[in-house]
This record gives C-alpha cells, sequence and structure tokens, in this order.
DNA sequence: CTTTTTTAGTTAGCCGCCTAACTATCTGCT
DNA sequence: AGCAGATAGTTAGGCGGCTAACTAAAAAAG
C-alpha cells in the first residue's frame, strides 16, 4: 500500500460545494486525480498481495523482472537490435534507471536479493567500478512459476473492461502521463525561479 | 514515490511476444494494468513534490485534509445530515479507517502533526480511552493556503482530457476499482483454503 | 605523468508504512 | 461485584523508499 488517501472518494456534489471556495478547484480534474490515485493504489495492494504470498516484495519482483528480460534477450541476440530492451547483463546503475529508484535503493534491493539467493555479483573485468547483477537459475525457475498467476491477476482486474474500452484507458492515460512529465519539467523551474 | 516500475513501459509486441511463451498473459490487460500504475505513480509524485516544498508528506496532508473538511462541516452542521463527511472531531481510529492505515501509522501520522504545531489531542471526557484530534488555528491557515495550489495542479494535470473524457475515465477506473474489490474479497479465501 | 573531475557503488541515517504485542479502559455476563 | 472479552491507543521492531556523504576507479585536463 503505497499512498495514503481517502477510501470512500467525495461525492461529486461536494467537490462542486468545494470550487465555491476555491476557484481553483476544477471539480471533474479532482475527480479524475482522485480516482486515477484510488484505482491505482488498489490495483498495486492486489498484485503486491499476491506476490507477498511468494515471500516477495514488488521491488524486488521488479528487479527479477528486468534481469529476466535482459536474460531472455541474452540468449539470442548480441548486438543493438533493440528487440524489446536493449538486454545485457545489466549494472545495479542499470537497474535503478530502468525501475525509477535511486542507486542506492538498488544497492539494498540487490542486497536482499542476493541473500535470498536470486541474484549474483560479479565484478566487470574490465570497469573494476561496475559489477554485473545476474539471475540464479533458482531466481529463473521462480519468477517462471509466479509469472502465471501474476498475469491472470491482471487479465481479473481488467476483465469488465472490453478490447476497445481498455485502449481507450490507455490513451487518456498517456495523455496524463505526458502532462505529468511536463508539469515535472517545469516544476522545479517554478521553484527555482520563484 | 510509492512504488518501484519500470520507467519505459514495454512495447505492445513484447506483450504479444510475451503471450506466447505464456498463455495467461493478456497483452491488453497487461498493458492497460502497466499504464495504469505507472501514471498514478506520476500523477502522485508530482503532487507529492509540490507538497513537499511546503515541508509536508502526502501523508500527513490526507490527515489534515480530513480534519478540514470535518471542521468545516461542524461549524454549521450538528445533526447526522451527511452534508460531505459524517463530521464530527474524529478520533485516531476514524482517521486511520478513513484514510486506509492502520492506527499505529496514524499515530505516528499525528505524532508528527502534533510535534509540528498543527493538530491538537484532547481526550474524550466521556471515554478515556477515546482522544480526539483537532486542527489548530495553525493548520487551517496552512491547508487554506496550500490547498490552491494543490488544486491548481490536479488542474494542470487533467487539462489535456475534454470533461467527456474525464467521465469516461472516471468511469473506467470505478470499473477496475470494482473488480479490485472482488479480487481483494476472493483472495484470502483461496489462499486459505489452499 | 600527475591532478582534477566524473562515474559506480556502497554506507549511514531519516521517514512512513506495516505487523505484533502491550496498556488502559469500557462493556457484558453471571 | 467481579471477571472475560472487546476496544482505543501506543510502543517496538522491520522494511523499503529517500538524500547525502563516502570510497574506489576511470577519464579528462594540465
Amino acid at each position: 500500500m503505497p499512498l495514503l488517501l481517502l477510501k470512500d472518494l467525495p461525492r461529486y456534489e461536494c467537490l462542486l460545494e468545494g470550487a465555491k471556495v476555491f476557484p481553483e478547484l476544477d471539480p471533474s480534474a479532482c475527480e479524475a486525480y482522485l480516482h486515477l490515485l484510488r484505482a491505482g493504489d488498489e490495483v498495486f495492494s492486489v498484485t503486491e498481495r499476491n506476490l507477498a504470498e511468494h515471500t516477495i516484495s514488488q521491488g524486488r519482483f521488479g528487479v527479477l523482472m528486468l534481469l529476466w528480460n535482459s536474460t531472455q534477450r541474452r540468449t539470442n541476440t548480441g548486438a543493438a537490435v533493440e528487440p524489446c530492451r536493449p538486454a545485457g547483463p545489466r549494472t545495479p546503475a542499470e537497474l535503478a534507471d530502468a525501475a525509477g529508484v535511486t542507486r542506492a535503493t538498488m544497492t539494498g534491493l540487490i542486497d536482499t536479493l542476493e541473500r535470498d539467493g536470486l541474484v549474483r555479483r560479479e565484478p566487470d573485468p574490465d570497469d573494476r567500478r561496475m559489477m554485473s547483477v545476474r539471475l540464479t537459475p533458482k531466481a529463473e525457475d521462480f519468477v517462471a512459476a509466479l509469472l502465471p498467476a501474476h498475469f491472470r491477476i491482471m487479465a481479473r482486474l481488467m476483465a469488465p473492461l472490453s478490447e476497445t474500452e481498455r485502449k481507450t484507458l490507455v490513451a487518456l492515460l498517456t495523455k496524463i502521463l505526458q502532462s505529468a512529465s511536463e508539469l515535472t519539467a517545469t516544476a522545479p523551474a517554478l521553484t527555482a525561479s520563484s
């Protein structure tokens, strides 16, 4: 459960009422915002609960997936054909970037995964600052055993939506994602200049 | 930033390819799932960053909003008319339920808020187990000063969406939320019986 | 070739969330 | 009355994020 949020979202009339007090309050925007966070949180925690049954956290699972992905590619491609991922054994820094966490966090995740025997650190022969992180056979079995249930949950979560509805949803979320990126890009400037 | 996730979502062809290996993988469901978490995370962190500028976390802000909401109501309604919230000073337990966190977590949040002078604990005269949590005047000013920027950010996040698109989004998310609730209800049963 | 800067990774310490165990109080049963 | 059980809140300890400071190594600058 990543975020703390209102369990019962406010009714629309309340938002309208609030808009009288705060002219900045756009009721439909606020409603969409709240529903987005609420749904994201709920969906997240459903999958998290499933992963927890296999005693793994979302964060560590994400790392395994990234490594597993590159492992798959590494078997048949060697060049930068960009099949799905750039491929390659992947260093902690690459993993951190791909996962969207800091390197310090990635160090901790890899520590835990290594302790659990799911991952091995190997020093890079060319650059002694670098490490290669690799899945152990145990981890490959583990992921392969975990994924079917994981995918089933996604399918059940989205079951009430038709194919077209899913496409619509993705399109709308993509728009929001983009405006969020723009806000991320401009907000620091506002802060710095003010 | 609540959750660790792939920064670049996989392309659709990759999902199709994955579906060949894992028959459980429903590509459109997976795509929708990933976009939902990604967008939720991004939107969350945009608002979180704004709140952080006022040195408050999402969690504590949520508590202030709950209390502020009931404060507003308490001024003019006394009965269970249910204007937007049931109203009332709200105890830690009520706050925890409303926020969707444990009571232990709420204790910690209130501790911090009290230390910062935004909240006061008052013993209940009737039931000595209970406490009433109340906003201080400082907190009311603080929230009132914070909200306009908060609402502006929501509006800007949702700016690219038309009114109808927002309604569509809310409807789709509501469907997902419902299937998530159903999964939450049935999943423990599956675990327990297996 | 030495010095400075950049880069990879780790360590240390904070915060918010969790669960589990505990204290204090109230409620109900006899 | 008196005790069992429920309920409100806190405390203790763990985990996964974060930032900031650090070490070691490579790259760049002189």
